[in-house]
RNA sequence: GCCCUCGUAGUGAAAUGGAUAUCACACCAGUCUUCGGAACUGAUGUUGGGGGUUCGAAUCCCUCCGAGGGCACCA
């Protein structure tokens, strides 16, 4: 319907020398000031000479004409011109109803679009890099911004039309590996080496315990006075390098081993964390896992290494090959160089980076469009590759992102791994669950989950957040347990009433309350929402609009009696309209369950 | 030093350049003999400072202040 105002719209304003592409309807903040609101007066008034009210004026009574040889005829109540030039329009509240239903019949539809809210990505095809924890580290809240984030966004383009790969690329490379090798070679041995460490209960915490206590010996080191422990420090940090080169080598095979068995006990760990989190990476639907090791054969690496040298990109820099952006003057760079080759020959970050977008390409095709859901604190980086392969000819403009967020921060300052100073995620779901199970015993987990996960996507990812339990476990306001809870209560309340004989029908009387206006109104702003949390990647975008739907279902609630036995029998005199009231609870109960699972939030039977 | 991001009630957040800046928590005053009260109604209180662009600015531009992040072989 939204659409064939716009029509109607630019057609009555065309004759005035206006485009068509301009014309665009909102929805008004306030619910005063109708369904749908056109700026269309105000922005083209100066260009025409007129003043916006004139102009409005004169744009709705030819609208008016042109409405009623239409099929909307009878089914907008009004097009008025308020404040400083707004051209407002107002649904009939038949036209508002039909409309629900419809959305309802959508999210309901037949089973193989169920759930589909949309088309507008049909056709393309979007990969989305999210997660990717690192291997013998640990799986932070660090990480889960990154998994929650991407994961909702891999959600909201689905709906959206869009084909989905959703590509888990573990940190499974580079040199943290030598300094881990290191690690375990000089202290191994307290946790019975390799083999004791694999059988203990937490064979992760011992790695990263290893690794921890690296960077504090060598720190030691390097502070005291002795200069015989300054080089013994220097000397454990350029072993870690060798190691490193060793690995990468393929050569040696105790090392290789001692890697792979790190990479399976992680493995298993993450397997378990996205069992909890409701997150899967799943072959079947065509999602991969593939972690950077997979890239660095020369077979992966060298294709990048001509591609570069083909353009002439790649220019020796002190002893490291580099990409230069704009002019090797650092005066002139418009980014700082990228280093693609370290000096001993090894690969780096952003040679297996490249090495992979180049096999995504290959694999899916030139139109893939691209997205890293990945810290803020990498957007330098980002902008270096991204501009590297605008370059090389393998994007076009919007078709390789970056989505960054903001990151989780101590009070007093950075989380750190190297430090020590962490947060481990199962620590997190545990606190989570057992506040969760004092509410609520059955549901628990769920419920764990879905504070954690609200939490984080009700603000813009940008921003970043400061650790706070309270916080995180919210259950009250605006929160994940809330939305449950009333769509759980919504769910009850349509069973109930269908006990007592009365099912969902909008075909009888509807109750004359402004509060099912609004309710309804907001009802149809849905598909929108999710488009445009999808166009902008921004899953907040759908929270808040839950959030808002409760409020104003709760207000609704508040004024009616649905299943009231009374009511029924005829006794009440609140009782008309019952089967409406059942009908548009039905309708914010699908609404509020589809919108909750783009978010990854799964709604309990019970709670 | 250079570059990027963010500054909105006491707190945490929202707001496609649009109309009276929204929501939650907390605080205060109320409602209802609870169809699922994790409810509802009301009150108090907010765009860091200063310029500019615009019919219209929390939003865009400049500048200052504050916070965070990044800047060569870590990812």
């Amino acid at each position: 319907m939204k659409d064939e105002i716009i029509k109607i719209l630019q057609k009555t304003v065309e004759p005035l020398g206006i485009a068509a592409i301009s014309v665009a309807l909102d929805f008004p903040e306030n619910a005063e000031h109708g369904d749908y609101t056109s700026n269309v007066a105000m922005t083209n008034a100066k260009r025409l000479g007129l003043k916006p009210v004139e102009l409005a004026t004169k744009i709705v009574a030819d609208f008016d004409k042109l409405v009623n040889k239409s099929s909307l005829k009878g089914l907008i109540k009004s097009v008025a011109v308020a404040g400083p030039g707004f051209i407002n329009f107002t649904l009939t509240a038949e036209a508002v109803s039909k409309n629900v239903q419809e959305i309802s019949k959508e999210l309901n539809g037949s089973e193989g679009s169920k759930g589909q809210i949309s088309n507008i990505g049909a056709g393309k095809k979007v990969l989305i890099e999210y997660s990717s924890p690192n291997i013998a580290k640990p799986f932070t809240v660090g990480h889960l911004r990154s998994t929650i984030i991407g994961d909702s966004i891999a959600r909201i383009l689905s709906a959206t039309g869009y084909s989905v790969i959703r590509d888990n690329h573990l940190g499974d490379w580079g040199t943290q590996f030598g300094k881990l090798l290191v690690a375990i070679e000089k202290w191994g041995d307290e946790f019975g080496g390799l083999d004791g460490i694999k059988k203990s209960e937490n064979p992760i915490k011992i790695l990263v315990d290893l690794y921890v206590k690296f960077h504090d010996e060598v720190a030691i080191m390097e502070d005291s006075e002795d200069e015989k422990l300054k080089t013994e420090a220097e000397e454990l940090v350029t072993l870690a390098r060798v190691k490193s080169k060793i690995l990468e080598s393929g050569k040696d095979p105790i090392i290789s081993e001692i890697w792979k068995v790190c990479v399976d006990l992680s493995m298993h760990e993450f397997a378990l964390i996205y069992k909890r989190l409701g997150v899967s990476f799943d072959p079947k639907r065509g999602d991969t896992q593939i972690g950077e090791s997979f890239f660095v054969t020369p077979y992966k690496i060298n294709p990048v290494r001509d591609a570069l040298n083909a353009k002439n990109l790649l220019k020796d820099s002190e002893g490291a090959k580099v990409v230069f952006f704009g002019s090797e003057d650092p005066k002139l760079w418009k980014l700082p160089p990228l280093i693609v080759e370290k000096s001993d020959g090894t690969s780096i970050y952003a040679t297996r980076d490249l090495a992979a977008d180049l096999y995504r390409i290959n694999t899916y095709g030139k139109g893939l469009i691209l997205i890293n859901e990945v810290g803020a604190e990498q957007n330098l980086y980002f902008k270096q590759l991204i501009e590297t392969e605008t370059m090389l000819g393998w994007f076009t403009k919007g078709q390789r992102l970056h989505i960054a967020h903001g990151l989780y921060r101590f009070k007093d300052g950075k989380m750190s791994t190297r430090k020590g100073k962490v947060i481990w995620l199962g620590d997190i779901l545990d606190e989570a669950v057992t506040r969760a199970s004092k509410i609520n015993a059955d549901s628990a987990n769920d419920v764990a989950v879905a504070a954690i996960k609200f939490n984080d996507l009700k603000r813009d990812s940008i921003q970043d957040i400061v650790f706070d339990w309270d916080e995180m476990m919210n259950m009250t306001g605006d929160s994940g347990p809330y939305l449950q809870y009333s769509c759980v209560r919504a769910r009850a309340v349509v069973e109930k009433a269908k006990g007592l004989g009365i099912s969902a029908d909008t075909s009888g009387a509807r109750p004359n309350i402004p509060q099912l206006d609004l309710l309804e109104r907001y009802l149809l702003r849905f598909t929108h929402t999710v488009e445009f949390a999808g166009a902008s990647y921004k899953p907040n975008v759908i929270a808040n609009y839950l959030i808002n739907l409760a409020s104003l279902f709760n207000s609704f609630y508040a004024q009616v009696t649905i299943a009231d036995k009374d009511s029924v029998t005829g006794a009440g005199s609140q009782d008309s309209g019952a089967a409406y009231k059942v009908a548009v609870t039905q309708v914010f109960a699908d609404v509020l369950e589809r919108g909750l699972d783009l978010l990854g939030i799964k709604v309990p039977e019970k709670m």
